[in-house]
DNA sequence: CAGGGATATTTGCAAATGCATTTAAATCTG
DNA sequence: CAGATTTAAATGCATTTGCAAATATCCCTG
């Protein structure tokens, strides 16, 4: 791939993606960063007997305590059918629990157990490496400000979201 | 989410996730993000027949012209045997083409047709669409400092790669 | 407060996915 | 150069996925 002359402006045309360059497109990128880091991970998963949408949930349920499914679809980016499953599978493990919500009887809130966190304690130090792996070599001031963009750009899509 | 605290440094000890936020944690907020982005393109895919891996394929097809197809599964990031089937249908839709390699008979390369390239063109805005909102009110520079470091990533996971 | 939407979650089912294997061809090695 | 090894792509198969529908409950409106 050699592209990597900035993207020019004919005004009132759509620059096509050919001329951007593959590699100027900021979601082609992020795909296949996240991709090669999901994949990294992947190994160390199945060990634990873990999938990515229950790594997923249970990452979110490391730091959220008690959200509703819907809630914790959303945070974990997985869909609601599919966290449906993946959380009766943790629930057999032992690695969550599920609780009727007091006020609401249609609704679950989920909670992960001292073997959930246990698990995914085991898990997260590769998380860790794979980002630093990601970062290698970028100092941390432009790590921060790239973080900071990230949150900006969540906050837009975030919009019609939770 | 509650979190805008730099991460803390406790000497010889790996902050926890908890104590990141997930909203510091890059790989989260890109798995986020891009969750999001790929939704909102799924409808239009639909639309033309399209699936993700499809649409990737394509995608990287109307740039790089008539690679392997091991090579088109790594820059679409897509498993190689489901790179397999959707370029099934995509040559059962005439949107692409096989064609042996000249020197290395168990190989194949891949073509977009005419056809394909139009079906794309459809989709592109969209995905233009996509990128800009979720840049939206973020400024050039800081957009542009951002794909720098995207692409220094890349770099970095694909050290082991193509 | 009854009836008609909304909302939370689960489930049926067809399609998609990914691992492991197969097939075929190229390359290496003694 | 024969046999073993690697590589490219396709395929068998069990699992996973996600859409749509079902189920259960809640909330709003007249």
């Amino acid at each position: 791939m050699t592209d990597q002359s900035p993207p020019e402006k004919p005004p009132g045309t759509l620059p096509r993606l050919g001329e951007v360059g593959l590699t100027n497109y900021a979601p082609y990128l992020m795909n296949r960063i996240m991709g090669r880091y999901n994949a990294s991970l992947r190994d160390e998963m199945a060990g634990l007997g873990l999938t990515t949408p229950k790594m997923r949930a249970l990452a979110v349920l490391s730091v959220i305590d008690g959200p509703l499914i819907r809630e914790l679809a959303v945070y974990s980016v997985v869909e609601q059918s599919t966290l449906s499953r993946a959380l009766d599978q943790l629930a057999t493990d032992g690695l969550i629990r599920r609780e009727a919500d007091s006020s609401d009887s249609r609704a679950t809130r989920i909670f992960i157990t001292d073997a959930g966190r246990s698990t995914f304690d085991t898990l997260w130090p590769r998380m860790a490496e794979a980002q630093s792996r990601m970062f290698r070599g970028i100092p941390d001031d432009e790590r921060r400000a790239f973080v900071g963009t990230l949150q900006k750009m969540l906050t837009n899509i975030r919009k019609h979201e939770i």
